[in-house]
DNA sequence: GCCAACGTTGGC
DNA sequence: GCCAACGTTGGC
């Protein structure tokens, strides 16, 4: 099992490292947006094995944060451009960022002439669907105080890939299966 | 390197 | 379908 020593780009800057860091593995938190009439919670759901490839993401921030992602992060899948937007289940990084499999491929909706193979420009990921959740609508997410500075929240925002903090993470988490139980 | 034009995202 | 917000492109 790998270890990773990672930090971050949210603010960790300053934190003191110790020499015994490289050696504690932290797990980070994402959100991830698809529109769920192309791919949504359901389809990598039914998919073998329950994992499915991150592709034609073509926006170079979302990309970077793609790169910082490492086996076990936690994921929320976000429905999105949807008539109910919010997110739909939770998912992990099961293969690190590797290159994008359709940027390549004239055929694909995805294809960039300008990445050429031997440096290729986009990643990908490959995530695992490891719970559904009663839909935490984005109504819901925007009235939560505990989720004050979501970045998903934020006007405008239109990133594919954020950052999620645990607390955040958890507490959408606390939502979704609350609704269920409840 | 500026910035106008254009394309895309995504809530509403 | 509208439109605000934002990223990218390309002329200069």
């Amino acid at each position: 099992m790998l270890e990773h020593s990672r930090l971050h780009d949210g603010g960790l800057s300053g934190v003191q490292c110790s020499s015994r860091l490289d050696t504690i593995s932290v797990v980070q938190h994402w959100l991830m947006k698809s529109e769920p009439d192309v791919y949504g919670f359901a389809t990598l759901w039914n998919a073998p094995q329950r994992i499915g490839g991150w592709e034609g993401v073509r926006n170079y921030q979302a990309r970077n944060y793609m790169m910082q992602m490492r086996v076990g992060d936690g994921v929320l899948f976000y429905h999105s451009a949807c008539k109910v937007p919010g997110v739909a289940g939770i998912a992990s990084v099961v293969r690190e960022a590797y290159p994008d499999t359709v940027q390549f491929d004239p055929d694909s909706a995805y294809f960039d002439p300008k990445s050429p193979p031997s440096q290729p420009r986009w990643m990908q990921v490959d995530i695992q669907a490891v719970q559904p959740l009663r839909l935490v609508t984005l109504e819901m997410l925007r009235a939560d105080p505990l989720l004050t500075g979501l970045l998903t929240l934020r006007r405008g925002n239109r990133l594919s890939v954020t950052p999620v903090l645990a607390a955040h993470y958890q507490r959408i988490l606390e939502l979704g299966e609350q609704a269920v139980s409840g």
